[in-house]
RNA sequence: GUGGGUGUAGCUCAGUUGGUUAGAGCGCCAGAUUGUGGCUCUGGAGGCCGUGGGUUCGACUCCCUUCACCCACCCCA
């Protein structure tokens, strides 16, 4: 037998309604917004996420899926969505129409890493990007859209955690404070945080070890360090959040781990789906439509992640979505399933989703069958119903039985299903 | 990449100090007289007990190997 790989799930039939569901509320929700799709190939010049995520992020780093094409190209599989949409952006010279540009995706990521609890090789996200706005109105839209889906799923536990890592000419200012501070501790500091120490020092804000996390506490605070400008942005902005009544906690250790953030970046965390908690991320990059060949364009996007946002929903109690049932099950015989057939096909083209026996059962095992698959009304077509062009239609639920004639049928459900 | 846990039927799991034909519940299929579901009853299909090797007269059970899955770290959605 040959398996799935590892870190990949299968969405089947029976749950695929789930899925359905949260694209449907996104794309609702991204439309008021005024956002129209984007899609983007699945696969790209391995050049464009060394160039936009940055190579030294663990993403690009480790974790992606990178391979010769039959030309000698390397190519990588999306391992998320913002690099694909700039470089599209830049190609298709989007920013000639009118601006901003508004675009979300529904997608695909591929990531090299060891699965776990709310962690997959593959999974999807719905992301959105605005480009050409500088304006912290753009960030704070751009948070609302992510916390109005969160709020039409009816979640609630989400902590909105902000914060703003400066320009990179702040963060200079900013890593080198961090150095300076970090440098007297380095007998106490984890491993892995010495090594963030030259590194990348802001990571070691976000240690989980106990005692790096102690040596945090009194480590400069990136918005002492930030300057006049972003501080303004960064307050502006949170004075939107106040004025729109969306609760945030400013969270000055919240470091993305993708190189193109500068000022804002944000993250809806659920406590509700085990360590992995971050449903969604995302940020202002401000450089990099220009990193990647493009005029100096700003942007502010996120991404979310379906698993994780369906995770949260099923682990709160709340609703994924209706499981999609059909309306109709015609039972029939031997002798007439030619006519149930007929009759079947018919509602078919009048709107109603209607089935009748493909694999030549009795009577009993259809009723069974509908029984189980929770058809809410069927009828028995047999000889005398074929003669007369009339159904008994019998509703499983009640038990209500009503004769309705062939050509009032369709119509006739369609007004039960209201 | 580093740790911990678990692998027996489609699913959830039993399986006695190693003992011969490997079990249950659920699910699936078919019946319980002739054209009717849910409840009940009966029967059936379906497992090289994750893989390879070792110990033994004999292994689902003990030892080693390997693989897979789960959880955690790292990092992220």
């Amino acid at each position: 037998m040959i398996n799935i790989p590892k870190g990949t799930k299968d969405v089947l039939p029976s749950e695929v309604y789930k899925w359905h569901y949260i694209e449907g509320e996104v794309r609702k929700v991204a439309g008021l917004f005024g956002y129209k799709e984007i899609r983007t190939p699945v696969f790209e010049h391995t050049e464009l996420f060394l160039r936009g995520v940055g190579d030294t992020t663990d993403i690009v780093n480790k974790e992606m899926y990178t391979f010769l094409d039959k030309g000698d190209r390397s190519i990588t599989l999306k391992p998320e969505g913002t690099a694909g949409a700039a470089r599209s952006f830049i190609e298709n010279a989007l920013d000639n129409n009118p601006q901003p540009t508004k675009a979300y995706y529904i997608t695909p990521v591929f990531r090299y890493e060891k699965p776990q609890a709310g962690r997959l090789r593959e999974h999807h996200q719905f992301g959105v990007e605005l480009y050409g706005s500088e304006s912290p109105y753009a960030d704070a839209e751009i948070i609302t859209l992510a916390k109005s889906v969160f709020d039409n799923l009816g979640v609630t536990e989400l902590e909105l955690n902000i914060n703003s890592i400066g320009c990179p000419n702040c963060r200079k200012d900013y890593s080198k404070a961090l150095r300076d501070y970090f440098g007297d501790y380095r007998d106490r500091l984890c491993p892995t945080c010495l090594e963030r120490l030259e590194k990348n020092p802001l990571r070691i804000l976000d240690c989980k070890v106990e005692e790096c996390k102690e040596i945090a506490k009194g480590a400069p605070v990136v918005l002492d360090y930030i300057c006049d400008d972003c501080r303004a942005h960064h307050e502006r902005l949170l004075g939107y959040l106040d004025a729109l009544g969306v609760q945030y906690k400013v969270n000055p250790n919240i470091v993305r781990g993708l190189d193109y953030y500068t000022r804002t970046v944000f993250e809806f965390v659920s406590t509700a789906i085990g360590s992995q908690g971050t449903v969604c991320g995302g940020g202002r990059y401000n450089n990099l439509v220009e990193q990647l060949g493009g005029k100096p364009i700003p942007a502010v996007g996120f991404g979310m992640g379906i698993e994780r946002l369906i995770m949260v929903l099923e682990n709160s109690g709340l609703s994924v979505g209706d499981r999609e049932i059909s309306d109709l099950y015609v039972a029939s015989f031997e002798s007439t399933t030619t006519e149930a057939m007929k009759l079947v096909y018919s509602l078919r083209k009048a709107g109603v989703k209607a089935d009748f026996d493909l694999i030549g059962r009795s009577l009993k095992a259809q009723m069974k069958f509908a029984d189980k698959c929770d058809y809410p009304y069927v009828v028995v077509l047999g000889e005398d119903e074929v003669k007369k062009g009339v159904v008994t239609v019998k509703g499983m639920k009640d038990k209500t039985a009503e004769e309705v004639p062939f050509d009032g049928l369709s119509a006739y459900i369609r007004q039960k299903r209201k």
